[in-house]
DNA sequence: CATATCACTTGTAAAATGCAAGTAAAAATA
DNA sequence: TATTTTTACTTGCATTTTACAAGTGATATG
């Protein structure tokens, strides 16, 4: 027994400021983001293409199997990505960014710049590129998505990474 | 018994990578910022002025205290707030923002963004004055800082929220 | 048909979170 | 000056989340 338990209802975006802490949009995204594992999934998505399990498993942080299932789940909850059997592969599931996960783009550029301000980091590469035109970067990133949509279910293989 | 133990060494700044999971500085931001706390403290401080604990306390979502303590302990220890004893009252500590602290203001102006197109919050005045001029609105809370930590250690009034 | 892949789940121990109830020191009040 | 308040925490404890190792079932591959 596996796969297959429908995440949540149908699909999340929109969700009321009902069970909310508060009507705070900053709260909003802390209670949707905010925890060790979401931002870095988005980021293999957004960076590195990734669209299967077995990728996100590749991480270099090491995600815990049971906690990338479950990211995964809340991730499609809240309408920031979704999901479908891979047609010609019948093990896989693909899951891609919808247009809100996309749209965090900006966030994540934002967080990046300030660690690489901030801390030592690595991926030098990225960051000299986003300080030189972060606009560009974003818009790349948003196009390649918009492709890698419209196009026939296959691999992303660009990298800015 | 209790007060004061230090929090850390003694400021955190530029942290090695050698105990992060990666050298990612999304990932580097994660480590700091990810958890469903330390933005809302950092909010607080920016835009309601917050600065005691009894203020942190007074936050619409109603942090438990020990978990305030152990944020406050740790935003500290990563150097993006520092504490001193306040003068003129004995039983008060004042929190206060850093320069890595306050440069955390376009992270935060982009997740209420994205959060504020995608889902259904309150707090429309700020937004819409984001929407209309994002550097404007950092750059005012930026100099609030800057004003409020020249000036002798009195209350920031204002409050865009 | 045997074996490998893929996408998960199931324990289980350890750590983080949340809640209620202290406590020590300093300040305000009677 | 003695008493009460206020402030900034800590402590204990139950609950939840996280992490790690080891399955499992359905498909694909040789």
């Amino acid at each position: 027994m596996a796969r297959r338990k429908a995440g949540a209802e149908k699909n999340g975006p929109k969700r009321s400021v009902a069970k909310r802490r508060s009507g705070c949009p900053l709260n909003a995204s802390v209670e949707m983001l905010g925890d060790r594992w979401s931002l870095l999934i988005v980021r293999d998505m957004m960076l590195r293409g990734s669209r299967s399990y077995k990728q996100f498993m590749d991480c270099y942080e090491k995600i815990a199997s049971n906690i990338l299932a479950d990211r995964l789940r809340k991730l499609e909850a809240h309408g920031i990505v979704e999901s479908a059997p891979d047609r010609g592969d019948g093990r896989k599931r693909i899951y891609t960014l919808t247009a809100k996960g996309i749209d965090l783009a900006p966030v994540l550029s934002e967080m990046v710049l300030w660690a690489a301000a901030h801390e030592e980091t690595g991926n030098q590469a990225l960051i000299g590129e986003l300080r030189k035109d972060k606009a560009k970067i974003i818009a790349m990133v948003r196009q390649r998505w918009a492709e890698s949509i419209s196009g026939a279910p296959g691999q992303v293989k660009s990298g800015i990474r």
